[in-house]
RNA sequence: GCCGAAGUGGCGGAAUAGGCAGACGCGCACGACUCAAAAUCGUGUUCCCUCCGGGAAUGAGGGUUCGAUUCCCUCCUUCGGCACCA
């Protein structure tokens, strides 16, 4: 292995083919041992300050943020895979010349700690903060350029101050409130959750992946839902296609129209004068529909069970019907409700409304297929043209009528099979008869248009908007988290704490934090007592605690000042740095953190905290290394790969290596232990090229072989190619493309090494370039090489970026392959600027090719330029 | 079901304003060095054949083109998101 004794190493030092390759092989430095320079250089850039990012004005900005890890505890080889391609993205963009700051810090809330609390009995503040401990060392071994001073940890009493302020000023701004309803809650982790922390089909916490139920409760909750409209709107950040579709799927708007129903009743007279506005009233139930160009064809009304006007209208003698069916569905779970192959299950109410735009008396129903989540828990049914309703009609006999139909087409709502749900022309719709209905949606189809400006003239709709997406209740009743800065008194209900008494402390001298499904701060002898801030009456502190992600909404903010005790952050600092312009991290968090945090930044815009609505330019994701069967790496299943193991065995440059080497890095793979043999084999390679204190070689009779002027100008070309490739290719994040050009470059300066270029400029100017350009990727190893072996100034990391030159990466001749029908004959070599009838007269010159052409004429001939000639016969 | 991403050797992956498919690396085989092994270095490595040379091949099928991994259509598979959302 590489740390065995220099002797071994040595006396295996090959090159026999070469008798007088190489100087002395005695010299100490010469064995290859990562283990020992890079905590030495780790230390001395520290010690520097290398890394410190201060404001500078002469310099171009550029914030490169990285998503912060939880201190679970140790370092996996995810957070290496997510960290170190980035740092070294950030130490390129460094020197390029930018002023870059790269931060660091820990999400330190959260429930992990507490599971640690009840098992070892330790308070989950002292088994967080020695993980973060350990953590820190951890990633020092990295070699990233993280700024230490500026690391922001949220569990810090000086980070959730803060955190707490937020809160005041969105509820402040009637951006934060309290409500009862129907929440996600957690069994196993008693807790309750946002909508998107639930998962999937089976609707499981996406913590524990326990399935989670339902219950009525009061929570604090943001307003999120206001700028559902702007969140879909994504101009000028570059993020990756696919999280930008799957918010908007999240947020899922849907364009329509609201409508209303007068309700015929036995209980009451209908006002026929009933304005739109007045939703309130129970005789006038509002529907949402995006197709109210199918109106004509609403024949029944379905509404929820936990719909609020279903008791006053429900007859008598449909009572205990409805009493019954309610009741069932109220034992249901959400799953067993949901799920999409159950069968229709309703019952009649009684109850009609009348049809708006016919007049026509239809019956209302109940069934559990109609969300009281969405709309407004009631819908119009329109068997002919939704497969939902069609379902529902068929089975309980309910009347179809179709309003749309194709050309050619003879819909009968007796016979039809399945609902028609395309596109056609209107029929049955009075007036509207022959309006041609789209596929579009929303106002783009000419018939929804036309019907919704009918609705909205005779006063009985409007176009509408709704959407999926929810606001996001932030209360949870878990103990490791900032404290909801609120209180509560009989006279004055809920009142913010004062400025000046944050932070809301949470105590150390708490004992029992079982969950038990309300906040263990409740438990507390004394925490909750507190005095109205309005009256100073004895009132109770709010003992819930708050989404970590509230905490991870504004951590960009605080590296900005971490020690910053009168604001959150500081106004110089983020007129400079904001907005992140990289943000890098997990794809998983698409619809919680990364659609958070933007609402949270377009919330702070608006209450005049900062600027500009959106945190971060450009996003991108990396992928996922997966255990080597595809499978997650778990520690359940033991299939976890140590990155320490790996530091110790390799170093750490050779570990980030193989990282951006091994896989597309927006993409992950499965986990190969083999493979970083093949870059730790490069390092060795490398140090074995550059460490060889002879600069020429000499043949057998001892003769200098020298370089000729060829060999020496392709070695320049080469170099300034590669220079280009990597500069692309980091700029793009292809780490792996960057990796392999390097590996060719090194193998084209083993070769012209033996044909004697070794100590001439271009040499020189090759080394110097490939070490700046394998600097961000392995620090160590081109500082060790660059300041210690070269002697050049320290340190390699504060050096520009080299320039590319254009003249000396072009080619001066190209082979080019001649196809004859299209399959390659032969290849002839032109020079770079031959014009196109040249390489046509020299294609058709070869003899391999005038051996295919058989003496014909050949029919066409085709000069791609620089690329290719095809001729057809 | 809807939306999105992706299918290339034994493996990870290169190459797309359409132009030499398989760069680079892993693995494997053979050779050099060694008493031997490791390390190192060298050579080879998509498949098939009658091995001179030729043919086939980028998930499957079709299309456009002198020419398609790349563009278009249909389908299959995998992964992610949403899903009784009116």
């Amino acid at each position: 292995m590489v740390t065995k004794p220099v002797s071994k190493a040595r006396k295996s030092a090959p090159v026999k083919r070469k008798p007088t390759e190489v100087g002395t092989t005695k010299d100490k430095d010469k064995s290859f041992s990562p283990q020992a320079f890079e905590p030495k250089w780790q230390k001395k850039w520290e010690a520097d300050k290398l890394y410190r990012a201060v404001i500078d004005n002469s310099k171009p900005k550029h914030y490169a943020l990285t998503m912060l890890p939880y201190p679970s505890g140790d370092l996996h080889i995810g957070h290496w895979y997510a960290m170190t391609p980035s740092d070294a993205r950030a130490r390129f963009k460094r020197m390029q010349g930018y002023n870059v700051m790269f931060p660091m810090g820990f999400d330190a809330f959260g429930l992990p700690a507490e599971g640690a609390a009840i098992k070892h009995n330790i308070h989950p503040k002292k088994w967080t903060y020695a993980n973060i401990e350990r953590m820190r060392t951890q990633m020092r071994s990295m070699g990233a350029m993280f700024d230490w001073e500026r690391e922001a940890v949220s569990s810090d009493p000086e980070y959730y101050k803060w955190t707490q302020w937020f809160f005041i000023q969105l509820y402040k701004h009637g951006l934060a409130y309290r409500k009862k309803q129907a929440v996600d809650w957690c069994p196993k982790d008693n807790t309750t959750l946002a909508r998107e922390q639930v998962k999937g089909e089976d609707r499981v916490c996406d913590r524990c992946g326990t399935p989670v139920i339902k219950k009525e409760l009061d929570q604090w909750f943001f307003k999120a839902t206001k700028y559902a409209d702007e969140l879909l709107r994504f101009e000028g950040i570059d993020w990756p296609e696919f999280i930008k579709t799957s918010q908007t799927n999240w947020i899922g708007r849907s364009e329509g129209a609201s409508v209303n129903f007068r309700v015929e009743s036995n209980q009451s007279t209908v006002d026929s004068d009933q304005s739109v506005q007045n939703t309130d009233d129970w005789s006038l139930i509002t529907v949402f529909t995006t197709r109210p160009d199918t109106l004509w064809g609403a024949t029944f009304m379905v509404m929820s069970p936990e719909h609020p006007l279903v008791d006053k209208i429900t007859t008598a003698e449909n009572a205990e019907a409805v009493r019954v069916y309610k009741a069932e569905a109220e034992k249901q779970t959400d799953i067993q409700r949901e799920a999409k192959d159950k069968e229709k299950t309703g019952v009649f109410t009684g109850g009609y409304a009348i049809n708006p735009v016919n007049e026509e008396r239809i019956p209302i129903w109940v069934a559990d297929y109609v969300l009281m989540s969405y709309g407004t828990g009631a819908i119009m049914a329109v068997p002919a043209h939704d497969e939902r309703d069609f379902e529902f009609a068929r089975k309980f006999g309910l009347k179809i009528t179709p309003v749309i139909q194709a050309d050619g087409m003879e819909l009968n709502g007796e016979t039809m099979t399945e609902a028609y749900a395309h596109d056609g022309v209107m029929i049955n719709s009075g007036a509207f008869n022959g309006t041609r209905a789209t596929n579009d949606k929303g106002m783009k189809n000419p018939a929804i248009k036309a019907v919704i400006e009918y609705l909205e003239q005779k006063g009985i709709g409007k176009r509408d908007v709704n959407y999926r997406y929810r606001d996001w209740l932030i209360s949870r009743q878990r103990f490791w988290g900032a404290p909801i800065p609120m209180v509560y008194c009989e006279t004055h209900g809920w009142n913010p704490v004062a400025d000046d008494q944050l932070p809301v402390l949470l105590p150390d001298d708490i004992t029992e934090w079982k969950p038990t499904g309300e906040s263990p701060l409740k438990f507390h002898p004394t925490w909750k007592n507190a005095t109205c801030p309005i009256g100073g009456e004895p009132a109770v502190r709010e003992t819930d605690t708050m989404d970590t992600f509230m905490c991870s909404s504004w951590y960009h903010l605080r590296y900005l000042s971490p020690h910053d005790d009168n604001a959150p952050f500081d106004d110089a600092e983020y007129n400079y740095w904001m907005p992140v312009d990289t943000y890098t991290g997990g794809s998983e968090h698409a619809n919680m953190h990364l659609l958070y945090f933007r609402f949270f930044h377009k919330a702070l815009r608006d209450m005049g905290i900062t600027e500009g609505g959106e945190p971060v330019m450009q996003l991108r994701n990396q992928g996922m290394v997966l255990a080597k069967d595809n499978s997650k790496m778990s520690k359940s299943k033991g299939n976890v790969i140590a990155p320490d193991v790996l530091v110790k065995k390799y170093g750490a440059d050779t570990v980030r290596a193989y990282l951006m080497f091994f896989a597309r890095w927006q993409q992950g793979a499965p986990w190969d232990s083999h493979g970083i043999e093949g870059t730790a084999r490069w390092m060795r390679r490398v140090w074995t090229l550059f460490t060889d204190p002879s600069t020429a070689l000499r043949s057998a009779q001892g003769e200098l072989i020298t370089a000729s002027a060829d060999v020496k100008k392709n070695l320049r070309r080469r170099v300034h190619q590669t220079l280009k490739r990597v500069t692309h290719d980091f700029e793009n994040f292809e780490f792996n493309t960057i990796i392999s050009s390097l590996m060719e470059l090194l193998n084209e300066m083993y070769k012209a090494r033996e044909a004697g270029a070794a100590g001439t400029p271009e040499w020189n100017e090759a080394v110097e370039i490939y070490l700046k350009m394998m600097a961000p990727i392995a620090p160590h190893i081109a500082e060790e090489l660059w300041t210690n072996h070269l002697g050049k100034p320290y340190s390699i990391h504060q050096q520009k970026w080299p320039q590319v030159d254009e003249a000396a990466a072009r080619e001066d001749s190209i082979e080019i392959p001649v196809q004859v029908n299209g399959k390659v004959r032969d290849r002839i070599v032109v020079a770079v600027d031959a014009s196109e009838d040249e390489i046509r007269k020299a294609a058709l010159a070869s003899e391999v090719i005038q051996k295919y052409l058989e003496g014909k004429e050949p029919r066409k001939v085709i000069v791609a330029h620089g690329k290719l000639v095809s001729v057809v016969v």
